[in-house]
DNA sequence: ACGAGCATGTCCGAAAACGGCGAGTACGTA
DNA sequence: TACGTACTCGCCGTTTTCGGACATGCTCGT
């Protein structure tokens, strides 16, 4: 389905946006664990609908402004994972959960290693906050862009702190 | 198996006591280290038999009409402890011991610090008088509601009759 | 179809840390 | 000498911490 790409710099580093003529199909901190890499058909585009107003969004994200993205998406990925990222979308600014809460929530209490499987799978960081899931201990356990950038990314939605990458 | 409680005043602050229908099984200086608090299914009830006779028992102990307790207790520990605090009521008033002495007496001579950490726990302050336990120097070296209060009772029990050697 | 691999969570046993101590030692004072 | 204080170290039950062993559901590669 994608179509175009482009990339976008962010204080946690350099992002790969996809997507369709219509709704953004992946964002990807590059050289990520599962970075999707470029096909060989798709078109640079930074003027297309999607990536336009992903882009502009981010920019609002980054500098604080933003607590919320409204964009469409379209995420690949099988029944299961589909149903993770949509919970996931339900955790607003600032909240948490644990893998084991949002199993329960998508009604498949032992799910758990499932759930967490899926949340690594997530194709649009940040925008399907995976980053805001962590264990029962509260411990960060996985981000597929570094536990850096997920200890980043809560730091700033919890307490409005700029950015630092330790 | 606690189901009921209720405060009393005495004039070294306000106590909690708590009971079940028949038995006395705690009695602690609010707010004093390890304040177990009030569970949301316990009632408050001052005339439970059990509750109303410690109340009365303690009218008579801090007036000085009373120098030792009849109640049914069930303080609620391991088999160690209530050993400990078994042989904690057989110390009388004016008396004294060190822990090294309690240990003594149930026959484990080697387990005197257990014996210190056991009357620590003490859950039946004063009914069973864990503040007649004192330092083989004589040093009252601790006591959950606080240091003065242990000094209280026992300048309070040793006026006039009893006398200490030191 | 099958099995391995996970951004987990729970349970259980072992090990270590922690006290309401006491006895012994090592010093520095009167 | 006679003491007092300041240490160390052994003691033992309880509590806390830590690590390994499961159970578990879904994907993805054979």
């Amino acid at each position: 389905m994608t179509a175009f790409y482009a990339f976008y710099e962010s204080p946690l580093g350099q992002i790969l946006l996809t997507a369709t003529g219509t709704a953004l199909t992946g964002l990807h901190f590059v050289g990520e664990k599962y970075y999707p890499g470029i096909a060989s058909e798709w078109q640079r585009d930074t003027n297309v609908i999607a990536i336009k107003s992903a882009i502009t969004q981010l920019d609002e994200y980054f500098s604080g402004k933003r607590k919320s993205f409204d964009l469409p998406l379209e995420p690949e990925g099988t029944e299961f994972q589909r149903q993770v990222w949509n919970a996931l979308t339900k955790l607003r600014f600032g909240e948490t959960a644990t893998y084991a809460q949002l199993a329960q929530r998508i009604g498949n209490p032992k799910a758990v290693r499932a759930v967490g499987a899926a949340n690594g799978r997530n194709p649009i960081s940040i925008v399907i906050p995976c980053h805001r899931v962590v264990g029962a201990d509260g411990s960060l356990t996985g981000y597929a862009g570094g536990l850096a950038r997920k200890e980043a990314l809560l730091r700033m939605e919890s307490a409005g702190q700029t950015f630092q990458l330790t």
